[in-house]
DNA sequence: TTATATTTTTAGATTTGTCTAAATTTTATT
DNA sequence: AATAAAATTTAGACAAATCTAAAAATATAA
């Protein structure tokens, strides 16, 4: 089936929303949307009556299994352009999100395709989420925030939950990236600030603020 | 100024369109973009009010420098994602006219400057056609039909005309693609064929239909 | 130069996606 | 349980881009 533009917002955003909470409303998508209810209203017919989702009125709504599957192609669009940017066009990861929202539009599945094996078939974007592959199947990977970590273990950053320019700059001066690997050697109760140990670089000490929204997987 | 999709397409018909005629009229850009006269004429206002093109009623019209430019971005943005296609993507050269036409429309200026960079600053499109740049310059070639060509003289292919997968599966028989470089040897008077020496290959006979649709200029 | 044909425009309708304001339903509170 | 508050939907409007059918302007031809 072939989805316009704003449906397939629509999905993405429902899809987002029930990772979280099971049951979306209409408030909450309308919210994240930066629309109104009465829009959202609309537009759940439409997407009731492609056969999207469960919807009863007044009742909240969700995704069957062909709109997760929608949503999903939309999902892996968007992070596949994501790697691309960041990778060959070499934007700061802070950037992509926009030029990403466009680019994920683009109907033409023999693209994506090629583009995913252009790219060398990645997982994982570049903010650490992961690429569905074209069956809609996600890969998965053993996370843990950094705040949590027991001490002396080496470990690999995968993922960054706080994308703003500020926290780029931030893990740009303590050369954390994802794939950075490191080992936390002390944890600091006054604060909850931690003294890490960056490979290849001197051991220096994050907040708890930067180590809450860094994620990370034991090696191999 | 920011356009919408369908002004962009409608500025870039008229653009191709003038190119050729000079001034443009209801008729003709109705069927270039497969609608109808009634919708040209709705545009037209809107273009007008824009300012990007000359227009009275009943009397024709034709962009002006403003309306131009806004063209030669579009133009660019389709040439440069053409390029992509088929030089990254490895696309054959006749699917990716369709792809190219969503694709011109992302809006990021910083994109297509990156995109650019990344593709090494080409000058001409896969079709040999030419890619204008930021400021809407267009590179220029001496070019000359096959068909027309001196006996002797060592060339360059430089662009096609005709660029359906007929004539494709054509030119990979000849091994002839953009940049070969080829000899004309003798011109047949029967039914203007020619034989032609492909670098590289060994001479053989194309026909004058095909001679008519290949540009070549002379080697540096 | 008058009649006919062609081209172009207008008037009014349609679809998609959005909105405001009002009405309805559900939820929470006293 | 009655009432107030919050959430949701409906009704009706609007803008963009398109269409059909009819009217108006221009071009062509007898």
């Amino acid at each position: 089936m072939n989805f316009t533009t704003s449906e397939e917002n629509y999905i993405k955003s429902i899809y987002h929303l029930q990772q979280e909470t099971g049951t979306v409303n209409t408030n909450s998508l309308a919210a994240e949307m930066q629309t109104r209810p009465a829009s959202v209203t609309d537009m759940l017919k439409k997407l009731k009556a492609k056969k999207l989702l469960q919807y009863e009125r007044y009742k909240g709504f969700k995704l069957n299994e062909a709109g997760k599957k929608a949503a999903l192609d939309v999902v892996r669009k968007h992070r596949l352009w994501e790697y691309f940017l960041v990778e060959k066009l070499k934007f700061d990861w802070d950037k992509v999100h926009p030029i990403a929202e466009e680019l994920e539009h683009i109907s033409s599945n023999e693209l994506i395709q090629r583009l995913e094996k252009f790219l060398g078939n990645p997982s994982f974007d570049p903010h650490g989420d992961p690429i569905p592959d074209r069956n809609g199947k996600i890969p998965v990977l053993n996370q843990q925030c950094l705040s949590d970590l027991p001490l002396k273990k080496t470990v690999t950053v995968s993922s960054v939950s706080n994308q703003t320019a500020q926290m780029l700059e931030m893990l740009k001066h303590y050369k954390i990236a994802l794939g950075t690997q490191l080992i936390v050697q002390r944890k600091f109760d006054f604060d909850g600030s931690l003294e890490i140990k960056v490979l290849k670089q001197a051991a220096c000490i994050i907040s708890e603020q930067v180590a809450k929204n860094v994620f990370v997987h034991y090696d191999q």
